[in-house]
DNA sequence: TATGGTTGTAATTAAAATGGTTACAGGTAA
DNA sequence: TTACCTGTAACCATTTTAATTACAACCATA
């Protein structure tokens, strides 16, 4: 299995809300933008807020970054949007037989290894901000436009 | 969501056959330890089969170890096993609006600092062998005993 | 205070993934 | 032949996920 779609959709809203900040970035234009159910955007946008990377109120309209935009990390956005729960991205085999030698201590001989590798992956997330994302798609906006 | 629980069961597997290399671990045997269906153990040892990682044939009861156990790492299986289909870990949101700034630019902004922190987690599995596991269930088991 | 527009959220539906199961063809060995 | 095994395809049940609908609560303003 791969990793919801709604971390992607997160650093999307961030960035958005980051491009449009002169504007009022409500559910229904960051939907169109990102082309997909306003009602859909504030759950994840009510994820963002829950975090304190937004703020939002309710009643009225648009959405701010809570934060500078070198503040927040795409680990602050991974966690913020419950990608895994319960910090778990890896699945254990649940009912292993006790009764066998293998079976009562797999577990406790993964747990570790798989913490580590999902600690290297979150360190990755944690090095890059919003503000790297938002540099790069201006870089790439001007490549762009230069051919 | 997380990874898939073949990854574990596959580590069970490949460890079972080791403990048990003086007798014959048939799918059948492999499934009452652990704990699940022949047919679905069947079908993970052949992917595991097919990464050359284990030795079976149709018809002859029974799989063992392709290679030395200290020459199977973590990573092997779990490419063996298929958890991530197209090395795409991290699900990018797919249909973004190109008419606007950010969602024509967002998914290459990100798409390598995904595969960045996939390779990062790659990593630490490609430095965990099953021959590690095997010690350390042995440890783990010398521990219970003197209690 | 009435109105229009917005957030927050619960409930529902639809689609997809996963794990598990059954069934059986084909192979091996005694 | 017989008994047993692997390899697979097909199928089903369960769980997740995304998407949608619907509406209550809220705010600003005329
Ligand atoms: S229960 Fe997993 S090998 Fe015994
Ligand atoms: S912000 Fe994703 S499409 Fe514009």
């Amino acid at each position: 299995m791969s990793i919801s779609s709604r971390f992607a959709v997160g650093v999307h809203i961030l960035t958005l809300i980051e491009f449009n900040k002169e504007g009022v970035s409500s559910s229904e234009y960051i939907a169109a933008s990102v082309n997909t159910n306003p009602a859909l955007i504030r759950k994840i946008v009510g994820m963002l807020k829950k975090a304190k990377l937004v703020e939002v109120h309710p009643g009225i309209a648009g959405a701010k970054l809570a934060k500078n935009l070198s503040e927040i990390t795409l680990l602050d956005v991974y966690k913020a949007v419950d990608v895994v729960q319960d910090n778990e991205l890896f699945n254990i085999h649940e009912n292993s037989n006790p009764q066998c030698l293998v079976g009562r201590n797999i577990q406790d001989a993964i747990a570790p290894i798989l913490a580590t590798a999902q600690l290297a992956l979150e360190k990755v997330l944690s090095g890059v901000t919003i503000e790297d994302i938002v540099q790069d798609i201006i870089n790439k906006e001007e490549q762009n436009r230069e051919r």
